[in-house]
RNA sequence: GGCCCCGUUGUGUAGUGGCCUAGCACGCCGCCCUCUCAAGGCGGUAGCGCGGGUUCGAAUCCCGUCGGGGCUACCA
């Protein structure tokens, strides 16, 4: 099932650099290790726009080295989060593809070979110092602010040399020997020559046998035919023992590119304790719809759309913005991650949904804030419609639907006063509603349904039959005229548009609400 | 502490020596519209971290300084 095409002859040391052919090939490779993360999804798209601007392929990789932090349920996650943003991938764990198996804990016997092979060219070497002496040597070199990093008491001894001296474990670790003139000056696609810190004697193969990212990184990345490895900033400064492994096996490595981190309001790097939008499902349950978050993420640390006319554009789709990417327009300053041009952006996305999609869309929220049942009925469908072309200029996120959509849902005896609009009303609330009781009882509601035939019940007729009892036959200025109405009809200080709620709710719905408040004060 | 990355209004950005009295968007404030709230329209607020150079001229180049961030694991 596994083909390695660019990969190791059978005995021989792995010197053939992977052939790549019908354009670049990025990959996003994350960690299961928890709630996916919204860097992930920032990689994704960026690696994604450039491989489908140049027709190349986009793969993804599970890092699963890190056995202690592996969550089970992470790796669905991800699908889940990264489709539900439409930023899919080729090739990868769930779908195949030419390089599979795409899980670094299934590729276990394709990083042996490499490790053996640096060890024989002494570039590796074997080191069984515990963790406890790892630690102690660490903590003494922070003492004396000396840098930190791995002290080669390993380096040239044998095991049973070792295994005199104290802080031995039986089961050896390998490290690289990283050499004094190390090369730690690399050309990045985004920042140009970038320099890094001198690495320390990085381990690459654990005691449980997995390789650390490192080594893993390199082997995969050369073995899946990667030409652009795209990541965030904070792996700048090990990017020299992955251009060392490279030389050392002979291969070519590809081109870096190393993205700002996105930040938290305090600039630290955005993390999951300090921000709830660290966590891409955070996105799905506040309402966001993913084309406003992956149009929001793209415009984080890169300029927006110039339209002919020069003038710039912020709402864009995915396409648009993989047309017209390019590398250096990527900003090096990390960005803070502004949920209020997001919630901005999603406003104008809901507003241009069409309405039916709009709907659909509701619903999941509206379920869940039980303002209707998984399976509603025709007739609360066409009902819910007509409430949500009221409400779609009115709401940002998905999830501020309920509250405006609820009156709408529940039985006249059922609906609750809110005690803000309560307070709201004034001596004369009374009169006012009795007048307006009397003036819509006058009017014919029609005959039969879907539609009714005859009707003057529809929201003009009832705007201008209540202008003339309220307005002109009271007096009143409309504020005051329908605030009591409103609170009648909706429970709510704050609802849609009086008369086309009244339109929607029937003249029966709306008499019995106007009735009950009455009776109530 | 060491090494590295970065520094334009509150936020995201445009700007690569004169077109900058620093543009755009979000936010915020005000006005208009108006049955509430939105949406929409109009207007306003606020910035080149600081100090030295180079130059006729610097947000743009150089140096220093300060500030923020990252890395410094048998985590990625």
């Amino acid at each position: 099932m596994s083909t390695t095409p660019a990969g190791l002859p059978d005995s021989a040391a792995p010197t053939v650099p992977a052939t790549v052919e019908g354009g670049p090939r990025l990959r996003v490779a994350p960690s299961p290790t928890g709630d996916p993360h919204v860097g992930t999804a920032y990689m994704a798209l960026f690696n994604l726009a450039y491989a489908r601007q140049q027709g190349g392929k986009f793969v993804l990789r599970i890092e699963d080295t890190d056995r202690a932090r592996f969550r089970a349920d992470s790796e669905q996650q991800l699908y889940d989060t990264l489709g539900w943003l439409g930023l899919h991938w080729d090739e990868g764990p769930d779908v195949g593809g030419p390089y599979a198996p795409y899980r670094q804990s299934e590729r276990l016997e394709t990083y042996r070979p490499y490790v053996e092979k640096l060890i024989e060219a002494g570039h590796a070497y074997y080191c069984w110092c515990s963790t406890e002496r790892l630690t102690q040597m660490r903590e003494k070199q922070q003492k004396l602010k000396l840098p930190t990093g791995y002290d080669r008491l390993c380096l040239g001894k044998t095991r049973e040399e070792r295994a005199e001296l104290p802080g031995f474990s039986e089961t050896p670790v390998v490290r690289m020997q990283i050499p004094a003139d190390a090369p730690l000056v690399f050309d990045d696609v985004i920042r140009g020559k970038v320099s890094a810190p001198m690495p320390d004697d990085q381990v690459i193969l654990k005691t449980d046998g997995f390789p650390t990212y490192h080594m893993a990184v390199v082997v995969d990345d050369h073995e899946m035919g990667i030409t652009h490895v795209v990541r965030g900033e904070e792996w700048i400064s090990s990017t020299p023992k992955h251009i060392l492994l490279y030389q050392w096996l002979g291969l070519e490595p590809p081109k870096f590119a190393h993205m700002p981190l996105l930040r938290n309001q305090d600039k630290s790097k955005i993390s999951k304790r300090k921000n709830p939008a660290a966590r891409l499902t955070w996105f799905q349950e506040e309402g966001y719809l993913p084309e406003a978050l992956v149009n929001f993420l793209a415009l984080l640390a890169y300029p927006p759309m110039t339209d002919e006319d020069g003038s710039d554009r912020e709402k864009f789709t995915f396409e648009e913005f993989a047309a017209n990417f390019d590398w250096s327009k990527v900003n090096p300053v990390g960005p803070i991650f502004d949920l209020k041009k997001l919630e901005w952006l999603n406003g104008l996305y809901i507003r241009d949904l069409e309405l039916g999609d709009f709907t659909s869309r509701l619903l999941p929220f509206l379920e869940k804030d039980g303002v209707l049942s998984g399976n509603p009925s025709l007739g609360e469908l066409g009902r819910l419609k007509d409430v949500a072309a009221l409400i779609q200029t009115r709401i940002s996120k998905l999830t501020e639907a309920s509250a405006l959509v609820a009156p709408f849902f529940v039985a006249d005896d059922a609906l609750v006063i809110a005690d803000d609009a309560r307070a709201q009303l004034k001596d004369d609330a009374p009169a006012v509603l009795d007048a307006a009781i009397t003036a819509l009882e006058a009017l014919d509601p029609g005959t039969g349904v879907l539609p009714p035939t005859g009707s003057q019940w529809e929201a003009a007729t009832i705007e201008a039959t209540l202008r003339a009892a309220l307005v002109d036959g009271l007096g009143l200025k409309p504020k005051f005229a329908f605030g009591p109405l409103r609170t009648a009809v909706s429970g709510q200080r704050i609802s849609p548009p009086l008369f086309e709620s009244m339109e929607i709710l029937g003249k029966d719905s709306t008499l019995a609400r106007l009735r009950s408040l009455r009776a109530s004060i």
